[in-house]
DNA sequence: AAATATGCGACCGATTTGGTCTGAGTTTTG
DNA sequence: CAAAACTCAGACCAAATCGGTCGCATATTT
């Protein structure tokens, strides 16, 4: 239908309670986890996911945990959803151009192609540091 | 994955093409399936949830078939999507705000809305004249 | 009445997904 | 050095979803 996986969901909450703690050490996955009542060792996959590629950096050890590799404001929204989830594609043959060969008549593609570039668009515009300062707004 | 359905993207492709012969009699779910290599019967099944919901018009009997209800440019892509889909919503409680009592540290959700927002826009300015339009581009 | 349509619901198998378990390797602390 | 606390990595499982099929009823044209 559409919608975020569940895992991405709990990638964006991670990555968002991360981000407003920014240079105040790290947090471990069991942290987090406690915090918004998900399942710890799924958050502890969602993360290491996520530091895999690259958007967090782990440190071992007792006392250790996960914390934001960049500034907030350069982490945007499209990145966490496709760490976890993999490349955002609205229809499976959107991406390369000469991917529909199954179906020659495949006419639908083409428009949405453009629905999806504002879909990537509007998430890759969507900064961490944007999404910390919108939860404070609520209370 | 965020990716749209198969039964969406079946739906897309049929009304696409009742619209690109609007006013030029009906479509049998059985032409429209075999002209795009789509399983008959899915396609039939597909076709009678858009009927329902009033997208399309029924006609019963031999040479019978559907028919787009409303001009081309006055049909969405969403009103396809979500007449299959169900509401389009990226995640599950994005819809009515207070939704999320299960989780009250529920931080994501809200500027995830403006996401969900500008989807809705993108695909609900997308009318079924633009898609015939735009496939005529390239065929 | 026969042929051809839609309408509707049950059903099935495959894939995906949320979630768990187990067992490693690493770093700090005592 | 040993124990504790943590990350890492993979297999694994159950449940939900999804793509697709089947059967039967109903309506319409010929």
């Amino acid at each position: 239908m559409l919608r975020l996986s569940k895992k991405a969901d709990y990638g964006l909450i991670a990555v968002r309670h991360l981000a407003a703690m920014y240079g105040q050490g790290t947090a471990s996955a069991k942290d987090i986890a406690q915090a918004y009542g998900i399942p710890p060792q799924l958050m502890a996959k969602v993360l290491q996911r996520l530091a895999k590629k690259g958007l967090l950096v782990s440190q071992h050890g007792s006392a250790g945990g996960y914390e934001l590799a960049r500034p907030p404001a350069f982490v945007s929204a499209l990145e966490v959803i496709s760490a976890i989830d993999g490349p955002m594609v609205i229809t499976s043959c959107v991406t390369s151009q000469g991917e529909c060969q199954q179906t020659p008549l495949c006419t639908v593609r083409e428009p949405l192609r453009k629905v999806n570039e504002s879909i990537i668009n509007a998430l890759g515009t969507l900064s961490m540091a944007q999404m910390v300062s919108a939860a404070e707004l609520r209370g």
